[in-house]
DNA sequence: ATAGTATTTCAATATTAATTGAATCAGTGA
DNA sequence: TCACTGATTCAATTAATATTGAAATACTAT
């Protein structure tokens, strides 16, 4: 696996999220999740108009999470599969970022952590008598 | 770790999605990894004003994302911090869901792979003579 | 009470993105 | 060439969201 020492995310990275953040674009991922396929086949699945789709696997091809190619036997038919190695590198990426485990304890910042900047000894040495 | 059976996801999904697909917000959840802070920390930090940071926390935390409380000694300072166990929970399930190996080959939908409503027959035999 | 501080809320604007309908493109078959 | 099909592109509208400045809240300290 990859090492994200980096806490700061690539540039691809806003894109992609976007692209998963709209309820009918995962829903086509879903769908695409299950095997590939095409404009027309996805308007059935999903009752969304052809152009919409259109649109939206433009966003997804553009995340780089899908791919595309044409029929070779009729020319019309245009495929779309998701991309297994950017998914990969997706669900890696996320497992680091998202691991629980990375969440720091820090004292808080305020008066009550004692390391705002302005100290406040008066609630301190008022604790302490 | 839970079982991700149901591919829909669920209502709080799109909300977590949205939230986490925002530059700023990314950079206040990163922030936030590495351990709580508060509006006038994350001012410093991140370079933005108290108001536009309020709300940005204020959608993390519809997303469940975060959790805040006010300081013990100064009332006046609210610390923010990550829901680890809802962190928890997205990590798992993104370990699902972008599972590469959950990807399947499907045949292709069109005239090529032969599963379309119109059975092309004229290309299947002339492609076996 | 008064002033001051940390933060939020409100109202308005600006920006971005989703949706829709019509038109167009690309490919097939006669 | 012509008609037909699967899919995209374009232009316009609508809806959602980020941002900004001013005002308000909540709390503390004097």
């Amino acid at each position: 696996m990859a090492d994200f020492t980096d806490d700061l995310p690539g540039e691809d990275l806003i894109p992609l999220l976007k692209a998963l953040a709209e309820p009918n674009r995962l829903r086509i991922f879903a769908e695409l999740m299950h095997g590939n396929s095409c404009n027309g086949k996805l308007q059935e699945k999903l009752g969304l108009p052809a152009n919409l789709l259109s649109h939206h696997l433009q966003v997804l091809s553009k995340a780089g999470l899908v791919t595309s190619r044409r029929d070779v036997i009729d020319g019309r038919w245009i495929y779309y599969s998701l991309n297994q190695d950017i998914v990969m590198r997706w669900h890696d990426w996320f497992a680091f970022f998202l691991d629980p485990a990375r969440i720091k304890e820090r004292p808080f910042c305020g008066p009550e952590g004692n390391c705002g900047e302005e100290i406040p000894l008066t609630a301190l040495t008022l604790d302490a008598r």
